[in-house]
DNA sequence: GTTGAATTGTTAAATTTTTAACTTATTTAA
DNA sequence: TTAAATAAGTTAAAAATTTAACAATTCAAC
């Protein structure tokens, strides 16, 4: 799929959901085709950019013509992996837990939500959206009977790093982090530590500059 | 403050509050000193980035002892802007919109959630941690008689943007935006869209990449 | 058909970012 | 007190990323 071997750069892969989220706006609203400048413009780019970044990963569109919107789109949703279906767990059933389970935004790109676990006995028993919440000790027996793909993991900080060993030694294989801590796992699992925090500070750096 | 007028770039500005995690959490375990070498290890960055980073805003440094972590700590939290006092809302009372106001971590670091809003008649009148649920239809009369630094947006994509030209016709001067859309705001505006979704598009993208 | 405008994919240049090397200052230990 | 080791700050080089330029192709109008 990849044109050449040669590895895509952190820097476009960044930028890939961010095409996707505004393809599949046109898309839905009917656009047919796009230019890489209109879309430059859209998004705020510059049409090389654009140009580049989807060269990266094939010729997706038509000098004289520009991209055909739900091609491209479909492409994208390729690349960001969106055609395959996961089974997600997510590991603390607080509001941020509840929050990921209640959004169906992720149901609908492929993510399967199968459960929710926790250690609060009044949290056990209950179901989001048709989503159970269970007990954290029994994880090590749900995934051997469920393939897990992806753990969000929603709890305090102490406890994330134990959890994402725990999980990686039952055998998933990517983690989604929101523990406001760095977590580590082998090279051959997928990490994505979020920080919601970080962004927040960032903007009351930027309200504060005097740097420039 | 800053070293000359040269600007500090947008790659170490998303740096900053990873150095600060990982430096009050060597604070508070009464870590004294601490030599970019041995940072670099600690964080998976090299040390030559770490001294260059720190540099863009000053020396903080000695030569042939390193740093001294708490004063490390408090120059980058000065930088980040976390020394001052900051009013919050949350636009949008739903399951983010609570974990925000329940997360303790904003309001240790000058982060004050002085009201949440929502539509909802259930939600409206009750309150979180003490944080009262407001009316959405009084935040023009709850803007005029409290001033507010930062507004968290965590409505659905629809309304995010109407929100954000309402707060900023108010004299809301940033915006955290959760909602899954790019807002828009005048360039005098801080805004950070955060797009959790994107985070987890990129895990199934590594999942997925026969790039390299 | 033919011509001109549009627009990609690609190559090259410019810029930014990261890494490495080096100079100078400080600490520690003999 | 001196010498060796350490380590920041700074300068230079390397690498990565972004932007610009351009050749090739397609579309649309006449």
């Amino acid at each position: 799929m990849s044109k050449e071997n040669k590895r895509v750069s952190e820097a476009v892969i960044r930028r890939m959901p961010k095409y996707y989220r505004y393809l599949k706006e046109m898309k839905a609203s009917g656009i047919k085709r796009i230019s890489s400048r209109e879309l430059s413009k859209k998004m705020g780019l510059t049409a090389s950019q654009i140009r580049q970044d989807f060269n990266c990963f094939g010729g997706f569109g038509q000098q004289g013509y520009g991209y055909n919107v739900e091609e491209l789109c479909d492409e994208i949703q390729k690349i960001l992996g969106l055609h395959k279906e996961y089974n997600m767990i997510v590991i603390g059933a607080g509001n941020l837990g509840q929050a990921l389970a209640n959004y169906s935004g992720f149901e609908q790109e492929g993510f399967n939500i199968k459960a929710l676990f926790d250690i609060n006995p009044r949290l056990v028993g209950i179901s989001i959206r048709g989503i159970p919440i269970l007990d954290i000790d029994h994880i090590e027996g749900f995934l051997s009977q469920c393939e897990v793909h992806i753990a969000a993991i929603c709890t305090p900080k102490k406890t994330a790093q134990e959890m994402v060993d725990r999980l990686i030694e039952c055998g998933v294989k990517a983690i989604w982090n929101f523990a406001p801590i760095d977590v580590n796992a082998p090279d051959d699992v997928v990490v994505e530590n979020v920080h919601l925090s970080d962004t927040l500070y960032t903007i009351s750096l930027r309200m504060n500059e005097d740097y420039n």
